[in-house]
RNA sequence: GCGCUCGUAGCUCAGCUGGAUAGAGCAGGGGACUUCUAAUCCUCAGGCCGCAGGUUCGAAUCCUGCCGAGCGCGCCA
């Protein structure tokens, strides 16, 4: 790795000088070309340290540079008010082509987190309805994220929790229950349509003489089957389904309660037992066993992820929308005050999506019963779209999930633009063989006919892969990967148009034909990464306009 | 009232652990197909980075205040 080379050298030459190296040497890939490959402003940083000008320091470290007989640089400037500016030569891009070669589909992969078992809980919709649109941003993102931390080297294990007991349950069954028996609606029900489908649905597989309780088990398992298989349409499997009875029938919420007890963190108060979690960073304490005797959903909570470390795992997250952050620091005060571990689980919030019809806001809420479900999404639109759609935008943003843009006027998703930069490839490839095109070894092509400035910009693009995952994996950033997917697929786009494979000269095809093998690999990793397909070819439009 | 998040082109958003002239897509103007799929490419236009201060060599980025938006402040889940 040419960046890793060029720090360690900086750090070399400033003790060269006699310099207190920063703990981390900035590299950066500068916006402008002209300001090199790589660029870095440590003499800046410095300057104070050194007691001279910010040029001085960086024409001393240059000096000190120059010396050490880099490999692929070719020229070292200072510029500006004293970056020092790497300017590469191509030589280290078909390097780098080799290495991506000899990669393959783990190129942009790391070994960073290996040993790290990672519990990662996502969704965790109530079941008490399908899935609505927005659902689907915390299916894609989960995953996703998944993906980053697994190509990181760390070993993650994907869960969906299932609140299969409490209020909401009771609230359902009522609402089941009004309409199975054609009984008046409950205040405060669920209105949804759902609800009649599946009554009638039940009725017309089991007669009418149900229990209310059978009822709401034949309904709870039909909506978890619905559940699983929206995810599935998405392309997501969880590892483990987690449902919040056994946390009951085991005995373990009692369990942490005695484990809490006994640690002296709980006490009474006005008939109700609390946890003192302000102690522990929490804006107050919270009450875990209610005056009616039932515990809190914290508490049980508390219980599910007592039940996650007892499993062996190093680290633990959870996905959450954004109207759950109240809930952030009583969770982590618990789980402290039950394992003594200060940073567990790490919560990762997002904003909420709002959705957008004929140009207006859809208010979604399955008690008021306007539903628009991720089943209906995924009826409109391919997968691929979707997930792109949500993984595009970073999490901290809220999105706007335009319904009529992204199922009518989907040709214009970027989603297609990435797929398509893919399927080119793979037409190059199929008409290559079709011409008996014979593809030789790579030891036997000069990939230095590269040359093209096309072909160095797409190259340079490919050769940030590695670090654009790595940093998307640390920040917990799918939309990065998804950008950059975007970027590189530009780059390609503009170089196809610009640079023939079949037709030029012999040498010349052979050393493109593996380019578009480079370019393949890093695009379908970086879709791998998103959950979106890489196709082999697009399906024509037939009236476009 | 307190807390969390956000405010960047007409629209949807990147950039935010400080760096050089603030980017992309869409929408708008103008061009490019006898070629490996034009779902493509090239080009033009478009900006007090919410407002005001502060920190420093340097601020869209960090700090403070204000304005505006969303969400949260239960012995609900």
């Amino acid at each position: 790795m040419i960046r890793e080379d060029l720090r360690t050298a900086i750090a070399t030459a400033i003790g060269a000088l006699g310099l207190v190296a920063p703990d981390e040497i900035s590299l950066e890939v500068p916006k402008a070309r002209q300001h090199g490959d790589y660029s870095a402003n440590v003499a800046l940083q410095l300057a104070k340290q050194a007691g001279s000008p910010p040029r001085d320091v960086a024409a001393k470290l240059l000096d000190a540079l120059s010396g050490l007989g880099l490999r692929h640089v070719e020229r070292i400037d200072i510029a500006g008010p004293g970056f020092i500016n790497f300017v590469l030569s191509p030589s280290w891009l078909h390097d780098l082509a080799a290495e991506v070669l000899d990669a393959g589909d783990t190129y942009g992969t790391n070994a960073r987190m290996t040993g790290q078992h990672i519990n990662l809980e996502f969704v965790s919709a109530n079941p008490t309805g399908p899935l609505h649109a927005g659902g689907g941003r915390w299916i894609a993102t989960g995953d996703a994220i998944a993906n980053l931390l697994s190509s990181q080297g760390a070993q993650v294990h994907r869960e969906y929790y299932l609140n299969d007991v409490g209020n909401q349950l009771i609230i359902l069954a009522a609402s089941l229950s009004a309409r199975y028996n054609s009984r008046p609606f409950p205040e405060d029900g669920y209105v949804g349509a759902y609800i009649t489908d599946i009554a009638d649905d039940i009725r017309a597989r089991h007669g009418d003489a149900l229990s209310d309780e059978q009822l709401c088990e034949l309904a709870l398992t039909s909506i978890i089957e619905g559940i699983k298989q929206d995810v599935g349409r998405v392309g997501v499997r969880f590892d483990t389904w987690f449902s919040e009875r056994t946390l009951h029938e085991r005995g373990d919420v009692e369990g942490v309660l005695k484990r809490l007890r006994l640690s002296g963190h709980t006490y009474l108060k006005d008939e109700a037992e609390w946890l003192a979690t302000e102690a522990l960073g929490d804006t107050r304490d919270r009450v875990l066993v209610k005056a009616d005797g039932t515990t809190t959903y914290l508490c049980n909570d508390l219980a599910y992820h007592r039940d996650k470390f007892d499993r062996g795992y190093t680290h633990l997250i959870n996905i959450w929308g954004s109207d759950h952050h109240g809930q952030v620091k009583s969770l982590r005060a618990g789980v402290e005050a039950l394992t003594g571990k200060p940073d567990e689980p790490e919560i990762i919030l997002g904003q909420l999506v709002k959705l957008m019809r004929g140009g207006e806001e859809v208010k979604i809420s399955k008690r008021a019963g306007n539903m628009i479900t991720l089943a209906d999404i995924l009826d409109e639109v391919d997968a691929d779209v979707a997930r792109m759609t949500f993984l595009l935008q970073g999490l901290d943003t809220k999105q706007t999930f335009d319904l009529d843009l992204v199922t009518s006027q989907s040709m214009e998703n970027p989603v297609y633009y990435v797929q398509m930069a893919h399927a080119r490839i793979a037409s190059i490839a199929r008409k290559a063989v079709e011409l008996g095109e014979v593809q030789l070894p790579l030891s036997d092509v000069d990939l230095g006919l590269l040359t093209h400035h096309r072909e160095i910009e797409v190259l340079r693009k490919l050769s940030l892969f590695p670090d654009v995952v790595a940093d998307a994996a640390d920040q917990r950033a799918p939309h990065k990967v998804a950008h950059w997917a975007h970027e590189f697929s530009g780059l390609f786009h503009g170089w196809y148009h610009d640079c023939r494979v079949i037709g030029v000269e012999a040498p010349l095809v052979q050393a493109r034909l593996w380019f578009t093998e480079i370019c393949r690999i890093g695009l379908s990793n970086a879709l791998g990464i998103l959950g979106v397909n890489a196709p082999e070819s697009m399906a024509r439009i037939e009236d476009s306009q």
